[in-house]
DNA sequence: TATGTCAGCCAC
DNA sequence: AAACGTGGCTGACATA
């Protein structure tokens, strides 16, 4: 037997990595015991990268442990290896994991027999409880929800950094700290060591973090909770979405093409590279523009909304004709967007394919500080919904269509739910339209659209915690007929403005902390108690659209969903079935907060994700000759007008 | 080379 | 008195 150790409270905790049949048995002993205890064991893996859905990813070992061991076993060494670690996952009754959905989807792809399916059930996640009881990252004042973070924090603070000493590793054999992990020896001793150790610090880690989630009070329904919803995300993950990789490369060229041409444009007025904003306000300036907007840095900002106004376009890139466009602005916005989608959506998802054309994009079911997802690899819940080009992209599987849930206004029904404020309840449980509304009491019946727009702009405003100076920044108000408006809307609702007053003083004398309705905690910085009714509407909005999930997942449908959106559900069906689908997905997301009903608007696509998205775009652009050299879109738009 | 910060831009 | 929230990601640039 090869054995190691990993250092913890002082302690050398034995690491063992069998090579032999008899250690094997060792090993399957060791198994066996924990097993007939009714033990938890903690399980991790070392893979070759994160990206799990690559031709190229492996599993380079599986770990097993407890507080005072650790067994490694080296899979990629062949298939006797592999089997033990499945007969190993399926024996243990209970299980522990740093980030459960990361080696589950693994060891569902890579190990025998091994399915999420069967891991799930018997699994408790380190992550989720550290989220729990912290929701904050490192960099936002949190103990950090990585195991290095957690471990230092809860179990020992002078453990080594795992992935800081392997990397000096990696480099004396020539590699990175990316590439490393596929490369490095698998049988180095200090990669065994710390691939050992963090089973060991898991296990540790968890009975501290269940012991923390008690002491603070956290509704312990939560922790079923967060575990389900996750299920449910690896299970979408796993699925994945088809991409056209025809459609997607010849997207990717003409971006670039596009991105080249208007770089060359910028040329002609001295700037070299499109992304250097000193080469850009620099050659603004000397064209004669002024500027007075400032970065926090304090550097000239050349953002979009300064490049706007100076190449004499409105938000959507129509012209206003109120000044001479500046030709460089125009031709910084064109070629920067161009690039954007060409990098980080286009030539992301062609990276991230399998091999069937599928990406798998990565679900973070709980990951924000108010417990909102996110989506990364590629990041599908920021592609543009302004244009349909990048979302075409994505298919509907063979004979289905795409079909998009999502709740109607969700977040001011929250509002109302947890003010308790009478005027805007009732107007909403009457169906009025809350900025008619708003934009009628502030200004008078016969108010203007430009009047309800500024409603509209208050109401979004006061749910981030804004105040009238990024009002009228928005709306191009004066700064005291911005405050007249935020005034008036607070007139309209009381209660609601009452409530966010005391909030924040309730938030301030608990030290900065929060429980939100469904129990969770929130934690914010010292200087931002005003974001405190944004934390808790965006929190709870999230729980219930996690709730909306798992009853999605109850009724049978979870086979049908390709994507969680904060408030949306993007799923498929096939042609005739789609309606039906979208109808019972809405169905099981439908509930209600405090007497408040929180409605759903199913929608039905045609093949591509981009379709849903036609609508109004394509009366603007069918004369486009964009359409001419893309028969496909063409194709697409035409279903969509049908 | 790797990492950190700033600036910018995409979404809800 | 006022305070616009939550993310992922790329590229430039400075630094170790």
């Amino acid at each position: 037997m090869i054995e190691h150790s990993f250092p913890v409270l002082g302690q050398q905790i034995p690491v063992y990595v069998p090579t032999t049949v008899d250690d094997f048995r060792a090993f399957q002993r060791y198994i066996t015991g924990r097993a007939n205890a009714g033990e938890r064991v903690a399980f991790d893996t070392e893979t070759t990268g994160l990206d799990t859905f690559s031709p190229g990813f492996r599993i380079r070992t599986a770990q097993f442990g407890t507080p005072d061991q650790a067994w490694v076993l080296q899979v990629e060494k062949g298939e006797d290896l592999q089997r033990l670690a499945s007969w190993a996952l399926r024996t243990l009754p209970e299980l522990s994991m740093q980030n459960r959905n990361f080696d589950s989807l693994a060891c569902d792809r890579h190990l025998p027999d091994i399915m999420l399916e069967a891991l799930a059930p018997k699994t408790l996640d380190t992550y989720i409880l550290s989220h729990l009881s912290d929701p904050r990252r490192r960099d936002q004042g949190g103990v950090g929800n990585g195991l290095k973070d957690a471990s230092a924090h809860y179990v020992d603070p002078s453990a080594p950094d795992t992935a800081a000493g392997l990397y000096d590793e990696f480099h004396e054999i020539g590699h990175t700290k990316d590439t490393g992990w596929r490369h490095i020896d698998i049988n180095n001793p200090l990669y065994l060591s710390y691939a050992g150790g963090d089973v060991i610090l898991t296990s540790r880690l968890l009975p501290k973090l269940q012991a923390r989630v008690k002491e603070l009070g956290i509704n312990p329904s939560l922790i079923p909770f967060e575990h389900a919803v996750g299920f449910v995300c690896a299970l979408i993950e796993r699925r994945g979405m088809r991409i056209d990789r025809g459609y997607t490369t010849q997207l990717s060229a003409e971006l670039a093409d596009e991105s080249a041409r208007w770089a060359e444009e910028a040329k002609k007025y001295g700037v070299e590279n499109i992304n250097s904003t000193r080469q850009v306000s620099a050659a603004l300036l000397g064209m004669g523009e002024e500027i007075k907007e400032r970065t926090a840095g304090g550097a000239v900002q050349v953002d979009g909304n300064v490049l706007k106004r100076l190449a004499d376009v409105d938000k959507q890139w129509d012209p206003i004709g109120s000044r001479t466009p500046n030709p460089l602005a125009m031709a910084i916005l064109r070629s920067k967007r161009a690039s954007k989608w060409r990098t980080s959506y286009a030539e992301a998802m062609l990276r991230t394919a399998d091999e069937n054309d599928r990406v798998h994009p990565k679900i973070g079911a709980l990951a924000a500080r108010t417990a909102r997802m996110s989506i990364s690899d590629p990041p599908f819940q920021q592609l543009p919904s302004g244009k349909w080009e990048v979302r075409h992209a994505i298919r509907a599987d063979d004979g289905c269509r795409m079909i998009s849930v999502d709740y109607s206004s969700v977040e001011p029904r929250v509002m109302a739910a947890l003010s308790g404020d009478e005027r805007m309840t009732a107007a909403i449980l009457r169906g009025d339209d809350l900025h008619n509304l708003t934009a009628a009491s502030v200004y008078g019946p016969g108010f203007t659209p430009g009047q309800r727009k500024v409603a509209k702009v208050v109401q979004l405003g006061v749910a981030y915690g804004g105040g009238a100076a990024t009002i009228a920044a928005q709306t191009g108000l004066s700064l005291s007929a911005a405050q007249d408006a935020v005034k008036g809307y607070k007139r309209t609702y009381p209660r609601l403005a009452r409530y966010i007053r005391s909030l924040q003083a309730q938030v301030i004398r608990d030290g900065y902390t929060l429980r939100t309705p469904s129990g969770r905690r929130l934690v914010f910085d010292r200087d931002a108690a005003y974001a405190s009714f944004n934390g808790e509407i965006q929190s709870t909005a999230r729980d219930i659209f996690a709730q909306g999930l798992l009853e999605i997942h109850e009724r049978g449908l979870t086979p049908h969903v390709l994507l969680p959106v904060h408030d949306e559900i993007v799923a498929d069906a096939t042609d005739s079935q789609a309606h039906e689908v979208a109808r019972e997905i809405g169905e099981a997301m439908t509930m209600s907060l405090r007497g408040i009903p929180l409605g759903t608007d199913p929608d039905v696509g045609g093949h591509s994700w981009g379709s849903l998205y036609m609508k109004e775009a394509t009366t603007m652009i069918a004369n486009d000759s964009w359409y001419a050299a893309h028969p496909d879109a063409a194709e697409a738009a035409e279903k969509a007008r049908a």
